[in-house]
DNA sequence: AAATCCACCAACCGCATTCCC
DNA sequence: TGGGAATGCGGTTGGTGGATT
């Protein structure tokens, strides 16, 4: 990569935009539509480069977009989503669209991880630790998986004392809310779907979909912490392959089903849940 | 009241992928 | 078909504000 990054361009502005350069170019999107990121600074004027704009524009700007605190459930489906396809953060956003990769991302980073931590290290205080045969596996994620598959973890981690995003009000939301009546009106934009799409044609076979989630469900009920373990194959995205996306090392006979079958399970059961989380008007359809 | 620490999140950076000529 | 440009994505950084000392 020899040429030098766009951004480095001379008079090139960066650090926090500001609400001048916000409704420059919402106004300007507002007329022409996201997309064709390298003509927005010339014709806006904005000194920042196509980069930035594109980025200000889906993390903060764009309609629809959800600030402040996540739900219970919206929690719950990024650790599911986070042990199913690893650190895939806009693959996991296509299933929150109200969430940005950038948010889950961070909100990740900032809370999920420490309440994981937090949670293993009770784990271990309780005697409730994974086999010890496990050095081949990413402990982490393993928890991950604990955490997206049992019920009672899920409520733990929605301790109280837990989050704290604050919401706050934003200048941009007043912008944003502008671009609502135009966003109705076009046909979705901006909106990534490619991988939500994706997965969910490949669970379209459905004749077995209800066994599928009853066996889990069971498993789910009947799984003690320490009795499920589910590993992710350690890196990134375990989406990459397909096919087989983790390994089972259940260590007795109440095995949980193959990963495949709680995969099918989890996505039959997410695109409900996209639905109920839209508690918000869904503006892209 | 001031200094320091810490958590959060917007924005940047660099690499990968896709698009287009 | 190859190469350059544009776009997308994930990791990381740095500014800010609240909490603590």
């Amino acid at each position: 990569m020899g040429r030098p990054p766009c951004c480095d361009k001379i008079g090139i502005k960066k650090g926090p935009w500001t609400p001048e350069e916000d409704i420059i170019l919402v106004s300007y999107i507002q007329e022409h539509g996201p997309g064709n990121w390298r003509s927005v600074p010339t014709n806006t004027g904005l000194m920042r480069c196509s980069k930035s704009c594109r980025l200000r524009w889906t993390n903060y700007l764009r309609p629809g977009i959800k600030r402040g605190n996540f739900t219970p459930h919206e929690e719950g489906m990024i650790i599911h989503l986070q042990a199913l396809l690893g650190n895939k953060w806009a693959a996991i956003a296509s299933y929150l669209p109200q969430r940005t990769d950038n948010d889950i991302k961070n909100y990740w980073n900032t809370h999920l991880k420490k309440k994981l931590k937090k949670f293993q290290t009770d784990l271990g205080s309780h005697n409730l630790a994974p086999p010890a045969d496990n050095s081949s596996t990413n402990n982490f994620d393993q928890f991950s998986w604990q955490f997206s598959g049992n019920k009672q973890v899920s409520k733990l981690l929605n301790s109280p004392n837990s989050s704290s995003s604050s919401l706050y009000a934003s200048s941009t939301e007043n912008i944003s809310r502008l671009l609502e009546g135009w966003m109705r009106s076009s046909p979705n934009p901006s909106r990534r779907n490619t991988d939500h799409d994706e997965m969910l044609h490949a669970t379209q076979k459905k004749q077995d979909q209800e066994l599928v989630k009853s066996c889990e469900n069971s498993w789910i009920q009947d799984g003690g912490i320490s009795n499920n373990i589910v590993t992710i194959p350690k890196g990134k995205s375990t989406c990459e392959s397909s096919g087989v996306v983790a390994e089972k090392t259940s260590t007795n006979s109440t095995s949980p089903p193959p990963f495949t079958y709680l995969e099918k399970w989890l996505l039959d059961e997410n695109a409900g849940q996209v639905e109920e989380l839209m508690e918000l008007p869904m503006i892209f359809t």
